[in-house]
DNA sequence: CATGAATGAGACTTCATTCAT
DNA sequence: CATGAATGAAGTCTCATTCAT
């Protein structure tokens, strides 16, 4: 007697959902280019040929993975638009949540860093991480020259002071991941030094 | 009629020096594992054999590389303590220099960073761009302890100053060579905005 | 409540038979090599699984085929031998038989030759399909002879005379069976053409 | 010191050649489909390797082939039409060369005929050996009205004529070319015998 | 009886590296 | 010193076949 349709459906999604919760973290490690299948199958304990059966090939994991990240950033841009509060309390709420979510899930910043920066990535993985980060980006930008008018954050290039901010971020996250014992730090960085370099 | 032996070696010279160049930017662009061989050598329109001359493999060039960076580092680090004026004077001197530096070379730090980050990386190289980080790393740590003692610097745990300061460095890099359209800025950021996180 | 033995035994046969049915067609089009079993599956709309309840792989579906074709063609021969009437009578029902068995279902003979042609084909599978084709041989070479005893067919290498009447049916099913638009043909083509190589 | 330029294009040339001389062979043997690359690098003593870097895949060798072919294939047509005499000696000339031709090179037919039925082959080689096929066949077409016109042919609808004399040629081919000692016969056949079919 | 998820062997393809010239 | 044809070891991907349900 065949598996019933939602039996398999369900098997379907959760062995989806796994390989790409163990892509995630293979990746981050080797980057696109480095990880072989084979990474991802021994890591996930299972064939090659299954993930063929989920993903064409690896790009299309790759992309699954930064389009799931994807909706959790536009999110996190609108919510943080919607905060009461003045300007810069929306953003210093903005930095703490994206800096926390980042420290809890150190890989998706990054692989969509890589999709970002890697001229190997097809032209698709690109556009869609551009449109994520533009959208942090803007987001950032539209809340300093509100603070600004506010008189909450100093007169700067808001370019510059959002370019600063993200910076901030960026690095954190990319040494957070690879170098932490270099670093000297234990435990989440404290947001309000991140403020310190706007606010007025 | 054979060339004399000064004559050859300044040929070598000259064409290492070249290769290396060249290689700079191909891998920056697509990291050591996705650059071929073919990739380099179409590059510095040569034949892909010539570069075997020089170099083993293509670890050995990117090692080449990276040692290459490292005597700028040291110097940079070691000028930087040697400096006149107070510690944050020394912190921000240091701060202007290896920003002024990378925004003119980006794609170096992206290759230490690389070496640092990528696990297909072999030990060695791991460890050469570990001992350059290491070592800017320790010059900020003890210059911003120097600064809190003579309290031009807040007081805050330093580890986390330093990660912070140096998250900026590495983001502003990172941004600077895949996005700066996106990041609404044009020129050298100014150091100062840097400053404001640690500056009593 | 269990299926009788008997309604078992029925729907395995009629199972059976549908999958040769539907291999026919698809073998027809790619060949052996190229025929995927997924093709048979999805062209049958069933599992992949089930075809292998029925045959144990894919040669064993092919050889199934050739040899329910092979009852025909040896009826076939043997039929025209015992037809009244002289040897170029018995060779003309030979003819218009085949021609018009080949005409309306012309993936069989096709399979066949493929059997015969095709060197990646097992061992077993060219033995049965030259059984087959060589009984047809040896019959037309048969009645040409003994047609030339009679003086209804023109004196001439027997062998050449049956190597070319042969030729003209293989080449038509050919042809019908892929390109019968570039034939410029429409209906079944006149035997009597043929004859007329061989007649006195 | 480098080769020369003109050396090294001599040992290109010589190498396609050479491929897909070998390719000929073993496609005919298999089919595009089950041929391996494997087989064609190992029929030729080199390494698969190398076959790589003179075509992208199997189907650019098979193309390649069928390309070579029809160069000859437009000649023999045009050449045909050209000759002197009445169209029946045309028609006859084309026979005999053909035929020549193909007893000689029996793989080349073969490959054109499979490039036409072969339902995995890529779209655009359909078009080239449907093209050639189709040249064949308008020029005996013409031919064979023409006769008609002058009585030297049977009156008959030309396009079952066309067809038949055809069939005649490839079914020669077809059977020449893997069954020989089934076919007792020895040596090319004789043209006039596909006269025969359609002389007046 | 029937299904489709899963496996594994083997084919295709790429590329670092060698080597004759 | 310099070239590019050639190799061979991986890696990507496909598909016949198995097996739990």
């Amino acid at each position: 007697m065949p598996r019933s349709d939602e039996e398999n459906s369900r098997i379907r999604e959760l062995r989806r959902t796994s390989i790409l919760d163990i892509s995630v973290a293979v990746f981050a490690k080797k980057g696109l280019g480095a990880t072989r299948i084979a990474d991802i199958a021994e890591a996930g304990d299972m064939s090659q040929g299954l993930i063929y059966r989920y993903f064409n090939n690896k790009e299309e994991i790759y992309q699954a993975i930064i389009e799931r990240i994807q909706s959790g950033t536009d999110q996190l841009a609108q919510q943080a638009l919607q905060q009461a509060g003045t300007p810069l309390e929306k953003l210093r709420w903005l930095l703490e949540v994206y800096t926390a979510y980042v420290w809890q899930r150190p890989h998706f910043a990054l692989l969509v860093e890589q999709a970002l920066i890697n001229e190997a990535m097809p032209e698709e993985m690109h556009a869609i991480a551009f449109k994520q980060v533009d959208m942090i980006v803007n987001t950032v930008h539209q809340l300093i020259i509100e603070g600004q008018k506010s008189h909450e954050i100093i007169e700067h290039d808001p370019g510059e002071l959002t370019a600063m901010v993200l910076a901030c971020l960026s690095g954190l996250n990319a040494g957070a991941t690879y170098i932490p014992q270099m670093l000297k730090i234990s435990g989440q960085p404290d947001v309000e030094l991140i403020v310190r370099i706007i606010k007025a």
